[in-house]
Parts: structure tokens; sequence; C-alpha cells
DNA sequence: TCTACTTTCTACCACTTGGTAGGCAATGCT
DNA sequence: AGCATTGCCTACCAAGTGGTAGAAAGTAGA
């Protein structure tokens, strides 16, 4: 593999899981097998090369996603299929989802720039949503709340597993696909409209 | 009011928006217009520090959710309050929440010690929900998930400010009450039973 | 006033931080 | 072969890190 993608496939779990100050440069290296030198050779500084984590976070997000889209029916299944995307992300590769934590956490520039990456995916969510929700497959609401309540709520349930750790919940892959299944039953109860 | 207790309100609100990594002394000390030696002395170590802003932080979080849990009647009228009261908190003192956020993010044994702190609130909610999903009043499922969903939940939603802002979402009171009003929906739709 | 204690300070220190300057080997083009 | 480019390196640096040692200043009781 390529030296450039060693160091942004380390950056990237080393960013999400020890956070964007609490990585350094030679630790990074070092577990590399490399100089820090190296690193900023293919990345000017730490920041650009905390900007191309991001930007690579966010595109294999968004492909995940856009492959849910094209394996699905509308309605419920399609977000069913897209939570189910992102959980199988937040478990084969969780620092993904850490990451995009924390840039939130470290605010502009860095998070201005994802924003933008991010954007279209929001924009396409949101104007998908009004759709179903004209067709009533979806309660209406707020839509662009919606997509926000859902982003958070996602998000929560794919990166608090540290915490569950230290509260002592098992990690089982069975457990796992309880709470997914918990927050799926969350999900649709108050996104489907109730027939009748 | 006592340099103790100044020096643990900046290092909360430090810790809270900035990361424990990406808070030094000095600039902690700076802010206070105190010389960094003179936090050393009522701490003895950053990480004593830390220790004390987390166990203050669940404290008052502690303190919040019982004078919901008083001042409420069963059922949902209770999560409803209490939910209220946590999103009091996230505007009055939003670094608060982004500190517990932290330390489930650093890990042990900060995030240890701090379970330890939050357990009882755990263990009460969880005997609570159980009594309530007897009743009735609440639809029946695995209780500790719930919670734990629950707590992401408004954690998300109460904590995802600074994405919020770069995304160009207003940040008004108004903005913020129809948010919360968002998440009640989402969360009554899922945990009261649909009457027959 | 002397004394003991608390609090804050100055002066340091060893170590780590991100980053610069420049050397050196490999590679590929002419 | 000659030469430029690429990729990784050693050597170094100024600034900042958490923390120690101990002096100075205030405060209260005898």
């Amino acid at each position: 593999m390529k030296t450039s993608d060693r160091i942004l496939i380390a950056a990237t779990v080393a960013f999400g899981e020890n956070g964007y100050d609490g990585t350094s440069l030679d630790s990074l290296a070092q577990e590399l097998g490399i100089r820090k030198q190296s690193i900023l050779y293919h990345y000017p500084t730490k920041e650009a090369l905390l900007d191309a984590t991001v930007a690579d976070a966010i595109q294999v997000l968004a492909l995940a996603l856009s492959d849910a889209v094209t394996k699905s029916e509308d309605g419920w299944d399609r977000i069913e299929k897209m939570v189910r995307r992102v959980f199988r992300l937040a478990i084969q590769r969780p620092e993904l989802l850490g990451l995009l934590r924390e840039v939130s956490r470290l605010g502009p520039p860095t998070l201005t720039k994802a924003v933008k990456d991010f954007d279209p995916l929001i924009k396409g969510a949101t104007k998908w949503l009004k759709a179903e929700m004209a067709k009533g497959k979806i309660v209406e609401s707020d839509p662009y709340l919606l997509v926000l309540s859902m982003y958070s709520v996602i998000m929560g349930a794919a990166t608090e597993g540290n915490l569950l750790e230290a509260i002592g919940v098992e990690q089982t892959p069975r457990d796992v696909v309880l709470r997914r299944r918990e927050l799926l039953r969350f999900l649709k109860s108050s996104l489907v409209p109730v027939p009748k």
C-alpha cells in the first residue's frame, strides 16, 4: 500500500479515537514504523492531515449511504437499510464516526470544510424526506430537524462504545444487534405513520 | 469566590469545549489571571483537576434530574420533564454535557470513576422504567437499552451546537424550542403505548 | 510580636510538540 | 551515462507541556 494511504488510515484511527490534540505526529510515525518527517512530506502540516482524513471519512460514509439508497425501496425500508449500513460501518471502522464527532467539537476551520462536503448529503436527505412525507410514507414534520435528530441518534448509538464498555454492557455481536434493533424500533415508531 | 472553585468552573468550560488534551494548565491559569502553580496547589495534577470537574458535572446533572423527578407525575410526564431539565442545562451550561462526552472518549481511568458516580442514576432509571412498563405506561422493551438510547439521543441533541452552527441552522431560543419539541415527539411516539 | 499555616508566587526542568533545512538513496526519463 | 524527481531520512529548533523546589506574602492565633 502507498505510504500516504497508510498514514491516512492510521491518522483516521488515531484522530478518531484519541482526538486531534491527543495525537502527536511522533506517535503516529512510530506506529507506522516511519519518521515524523515522512508524514510531513506527504501532508505538509498536521492540520492538512486532519483535513485529508475528514474528507476521506465523509466520502466513505457518503458511499455507504448511497449504496443503501440504491439497494432499497422507498419509505421506511430505505431508512432501515441506511441505519443498518451506518451501524455496519460503526462496527467495522468505529474511528470514522469518532473522527466526525471530533471534528464537530473542534469547530472551524476544519468543521466548515467538512460541512461543505456533507451538505449535498443533507440536502438530498431532506428533499427525499419531504417527498416521502407528501406520499404519506413518513410522518409529517420538519424534515431538516428530522435529519438532525436522526443524525444525533445514530451517531450516539454508534459511537458510545467506550461508554458501554465502562458501564459493563456486553459488546458481543449479539448485543450490538439488540441495540440496533432497539434503535430501529425507536426510529420506526416515530417516523412511520400509524395505519388507520 | 474561592480560588479552587473558580479554577473548577474555568476548567470545566475549557475541558468541555476544547477537550482535555486541548487545554493547557498555562492557558487555564492565564484566563484566571493566576499562575499555573496556583492551580497545581489546589489540584495536584492535571488529571486530578479533570476528575474534580467530572465529579462536579455529574453531581450537577444528578441534581437537575432528581429535581425533575420530584416535580413530576409518573409515566410520560416524568420523562418529558427530565428532558426539559437536561435541555435547560445544555443551554445554560453546555460545557457540562460536553465534558461528559469528552470523558466517554478519554476512556479509563477517568471514565471508570465517572461511571461509578453515574451508576446509581442509571440503576434508578432502569428500575423506574421497569415499574412503568409493568403498569403499561411505557412500551415494553429492554429498560437498560432504553436508558442508553435515551442517553445518546438527549446527549446528541443537546451537544451538537457547534455542528448546527456550522451547518447554518439558526440557534435562536425559538429554534432550540423547536428542536426540543421534535425530540420530545420522537421520544413520546416510541415510548408511550398507543391507546387502543 | 512571634509563630504556624495557607496561599500564591518566581525560577527551573526534562520532555514533547509541530515544523524547517538539507542530505541521500532509489527511480525513471533523456 | 547524466539528471531531475520522488520519498524517506538525520539533525535540529523554538515554543510549549506538566510538574518540582522553594521563596515570599498574607492571615490567624498565642
